[in-house]
DNA sequence: TATTGTTATACTCTATAACTATA
DNA sequence: TATAGTTATAGAGTATAACAATA
C-alpha cells in the first residue's frame, strides 16, 4: 500500500515517450551520418557564433573527457573547427565550419518538421501547455539535481 | 526565413527537458550499479512473471544483439534469469531473480518518489494534461516512426 | 524458409583520473 | 592553486551481419 497510484503512469508515459522519441530522432540523425551527442552539439552551436568548450560541455551535458571526442570526430568531418581564445590562453572556441552551418540550415528546419509532424493535431494552446509544463519539470529536474537527490531517502514511505 | 517560430521553442525544451532528465535518471541509477537500458529492463519485467525475449526487446526498444549483452551483465548481477519456454524450443523467457524482484520493490517506489518531486507544485490538471499530451505524443513518434519518416523530405521546403 | 536468440566486429559514448598549459 | 582541455583506460551500448537451433 506504499506504492501511489497517481504518479506511475505519468512516469511510464514519460520513460516511454522518451524512449520512442529517441529512438526515432536517433534513427533520423544516423541518416546523416552523425550520432545524437554529434547532433546535439551541432544544433547547440547553430545560429551562434561558436562558444567557449566549457560552455558546449555545459549545454549539450556531455563531460569533457567525452566532449573531446565528440569534436574530435565532427572535426574529421569537417562540421566544426576549433579556435583559440582572445581573452583566455586555455580556453577554446568550437565553432561551425561553412560545411556545418550549412548542414544546420538543412537539417534543423527538417528537424522542426520532423516535430511539427509530431504535433500535428496538438492545438496552440496544447504546445503552450505542453511548454510551460516541460520548462516547469526541467526546472525541478536541474533543482533536484543539484540537491544531489539526498532527499530522496527522506519521505520515501509517505 | 524558412524556419517557422512557433515550435522550435517546444523543440528545444523537450530536447532539454530530455537530456536534464535522463541526465538525472542516470546518475540516479548509476547509484544501484546498473545503467539505464539494465534499470529500463528490471522496470519492465517488474509486476510481470516474466516475459519472452522478444517482447522484452519490443518493449525497452532495445535491439536483440545489444540485449543479449544487457542481459548477461544483469544475469551476472543476479537480477535476472533466463528460461526455456514451454511452446516455443527457440524462444527464452526472462524473469526477475528473487534479488531482482527486491530491488524493484526497492527501488521503484522511490523512482516514483523521485518523479513525484518534480511533479511536486503540479496540480492534477496539470499531470492528467501532461500525460494526455505525452500519450498523443509517443503515438505521433509511432507512427512517424513506421511510416520510415520518407515523408520528411516532402515538405521540406514549405 | 522464417524466426529466436547468440556471437562477432567495429565504433561511439560514458565515467574517471592523470596530465599539460595557462591563469 | 585553480581552471581549461587533452589523453588514457575500461566498460557499456549501438548497429550490423553472420550464425545455430527450432518452427
Amino acid at each position: 500500500m506504499k506504492t501511489p497510484t497517481t504518479f506511475p503512469t505519468v512516469l511510464r508515459e514519460l520513460l516511454r515517450t522518451h524512449q520512442a522519441f529517441l529512438s526515432y530522432a536517433a534513427s533520423h540523425v544516423h541518416k546523416l551520418d552523425l550520432t545524437l551527442p554529434q547532433f546535439d552539439v551541432i544544433i547547440t552551436l547553430g545560429n551562434t557564433s561558436g562558444m567557449p568548450y566549457k560552455k558546449l560541455g555545459e549545454e549539450t551535458l556531455i563531460t569533457k573527457g567525452t566532449l573531446t571526442g565528440v569534436i574530435n570526430r565532427l572535426e574529421d568531418k569537417g562540421l566544426v573547427q576549433r579556435g583559440a581564445s582572445e581573452t583566455d590562453g586555455r580556453s577554446q572556441i568550437i565553432r561551425l565550419t561553412e560545411a556545418g552551418k550549412s548542414l544546420f540550415e538543412r537539417t534543423f528546419p527538417e528537424h522542426l518538421q520532423f516535430i511539427n509532424q509530431l504535433f500535428n493535431n496538438y492545438s496552440p494552446e496544447d504546445i503552450s501547455t505542453l511548454e510551460a509544463v516541460l520548462v516547469r519539470l526541467r526546472e525541478a529536474v536541474i533543482a533536484a539535481r543539484s540537491e544531489g537527490g539526498e532527499k530522496l531517502a527522506d519521505e520515501t514511505n509517505e
